[in-house]
Order: structure tokens, then sequence, then C-alpha cells
DNA sequence: GAATAACTAGATCGATTGTTCTAGTAGAGT
DNA sequence: ACTCTACTAGAACAATCGATCTAGTTATTC
């Protein structure tokens, strides 16, 4: 018999919850099983730990957005239109998995060596992608900066952000804001 | 006889270090305590408690930012020279207090009501400041973006993840950073 | 129906948490 | 000499932490 899936997965997305709300270190194994009214042996019999069921966590969402950007920046088209793509794509896949990413910037330091480095791992990964991504522009001359390291931080600074303080409750239309930070990133904030 | 001002500073100086290293959930009193060599009883003489501690060091560093912005943003010059001032004041502040900012943004959903709500509004204060500013801007024409208010969470999004990347033992000078961040705000990444 | 694996509740472990208490020392002002 | 305040160390407190252990209940397979 294999473990019941379903249960397991229930488990993810309320520690998910919990994890976003009041952080890694700020969330007991207790709290965990009140939310969701079942034994602390319950967690402890899908997840051998709190920091391998963090480490389901990323694996359940965070991931995967590395491969995903992979496939666009790869992708056919235009390379101008192409990044607009990756900006887009990045930004929904973000949004899609609010909570879980914003784990995994909060905590990021708080984490054991294992779970730091694939933290790191990811985010470096991404960071490549972008850098990647300049290179292919600049050598067509279309981008501005000098340091294309520092001009990945910027753009992913923006997504990042973004997500801190995007409320899904709120009167702003996700479309609008993507819209407005892509063209943020493209342009800047000034006329001309 | 009053306080011991320089022992209550030294302490805070090493709770600022332990705190954006290891969180304000992560960083016990004995921690603290045992860092600079003191018992348990020193840090109470000084602090009421460990929330006390935590709201002493934003006053100790980034209360005082929203003034010196409102300084610079009311100042004197043609407007977007001063808002380029604004935006170098910003970075040096905040890279003077790199540790203090850190902490304040990473551990922000872990306070007590009393602190989330000064936390909250020492960040409304620094966003309607460039609101502020972006208005007077549109009326010369020299903005964009449509929504001033996505615009400011873009160009605050650049100076605060900054401070999450930056390494002040790295090999990137300040100055170059600085003039890079600000040259991406002002006109983003394309050429032309 | 026996055997095996999946699952569960609840007590319990030692360690650590924020905080308080007790009992003091040091030094300045009177 | 006495008093008051500043300061200190270290034991003690109840609460909570991650984790484990015991003892059980289901459900499936042969």
């Amino acid at each position: 018999m294999t473990k019941n899936r379903y249960r397991r997965d229930e488990l993810l997305e309320i520690a998910i919850d919990l994890f976003a709300e009041k952080g890694y270190v700020g969330t007991s194994i207790r709290d965990i099983a009140k939310a969701i009214d079942r034994s602390v042996s319950n967690v402890y019999h899908y997840f051998e730990n709190k920091e391998e069921l963090w480490l389901a966590i990323l694996e359940y969402s965070v991931q995967g957005l590395p491969e995903k950007l992979r496939m666009v920046a790869h992708g056919e088209g235009e390379p101008l239109e192409r990044f607009k793509k990756l900006l887009k794509v990045h930004l929904e896949e973000s949004t899609k998995h609010q909570r879980e990413t914003k784990i995994f910037f909060i905590d990021e330091e708080r984490l054991s060596p294992k779970g730091k480095i694939i933290n790191k791992q990811i985010q470096k990964e991404i960071l490549d992608i972008y850098v990647e991504q300049f290179r292919l522009l600049q050598s067509h001359n279309l981008v501005r900066a000098r340091n294309l390291k520092i001009l990945a931080f910027n753009v992913l600074a923006t997504i990042n952000w973004f997500l801190r303080w995007y409320d899904p409750e709120g009167n702003m239309s996700k479309e609008e804001i993507y819209d407005e930070i892509i063209d943020f990133v493209l342009h800047g904030m000034c006329t001309k």
C-alpha cells in the first residue's frame, strides 16, 4: 500500500499557509497539526522531519520554475519578444505560487546547510537564465547596462518584490500590474 | 545615575548582528547575551523585553530614514535632478544600515501588533514620498507609468532588493552599483 | 483468518524559549 | 556610616520546541 498522496498534500497545503504567514521558525509542527486537526504523529508519518517538510514544499512548487523559464528562454522568436515572454511567464508562475515563493525568500537564511544549498542553487539558476538572455540581447545591441549581473538583480528585484506587496484580494488586476512591471523593466520610469 | 548608554548601544550592535544573521525568532536573548559575554539579566536591564529591544533597533537606525528622504524630496533644484539625488541618498542610507534594514524587511510579519504597525507605517511613509515625487514629475511630463503606486513599488524593489544581494566584501564598488541601479530605474534595460 | 503495511492518537523526551526571582556588588551623594 | 540607584550573575519558572515511543486501529493481500 502506498502512502496516501491526498492527505499528504493536504498537509503540505496547510504547511505552506502557515510558513508563509508565520515563517519557518515561527511555525511549529504542532501548529501545523492543529490547523488541520490531526496529531503530530500524522505529520511525522508523511515527512521525516520539519526540514524535509520544507524541502517537500520547495519541490512541490518552486523547484520546477527554472526549467519552465529555460523553456521560454530557449524558445523560438525574436530576442526581445522572447524576453518579454520570459518576464510574463516568470510573473505568472510566481503569482501562481505566491505563498511558497514568499517562504522561499523570507526564510532562506534559517535553513540547515542542505536546505540553504538547494535554495541558493535555484536562485543561481534563475539568475543565470537572465544573464544569458542579456548577453544575447547585448549582442543585438539592445541592452544599455554595463554590468549584466546587476541588471539581472534589478529585474529579479521587481518580480520578487511584487510578491511582497501584491494582494490577490486587492483592486489592481494582475494583467495591469504585469504590464506595468514589464514596461518598467524595459524602459524605466522616464519618458523619452 | 543614568543608564550606561555605551553598554546599552554595545548590546544593540550585537543584537543587530544576530537578528540580521538568524532572524528575530531565530535569535534568543541568551544568544545575544552570550555573544557579548554578559548575563541575561544585563539584557533585561537595558530593555524591557525582546520586542522592546527590536523596537530600539528600529529607532536606532531605520526610524530616521523617512525624514532624511523628505528633506531631499522637498529640497531645491530641478525635479529630475532632485529625484536622482533622492535615489542616491536612499541607496546610501540603506547601505549604511544594511543589517538593520535587512532585519526590517525579513521579519516584518513576525512582530507583535505594535511592532507591525510601526513597521508598516515607516514603509508607507517612504512609499508616499516616492508617489508624491512621481506626481510632481508627471506634471512636468517626465513619467511614463500609468500607475504611480506600482511604479513606486518597482523603484523601492530595486533599492530594497539590493540590500539582499550586496556583499560589502565583494568586488563590486558601491558607486558602480548605485549608478547602475539609478540608470535602471530611470531608463530600464533597453537601449533607445 | 493470519499477516503485513498504512496510518493514527497521545504521552513523553530532553532541550530551549522568554521572562522572573533572588541575592548580591559597586559607586556616588548625603 | 547610610542610602539609593545602577548594575550584575545565576538559578529558577512555565511554556513550547522538534522529535520519539508506545500502543493501538484500520485496510489490503494472500
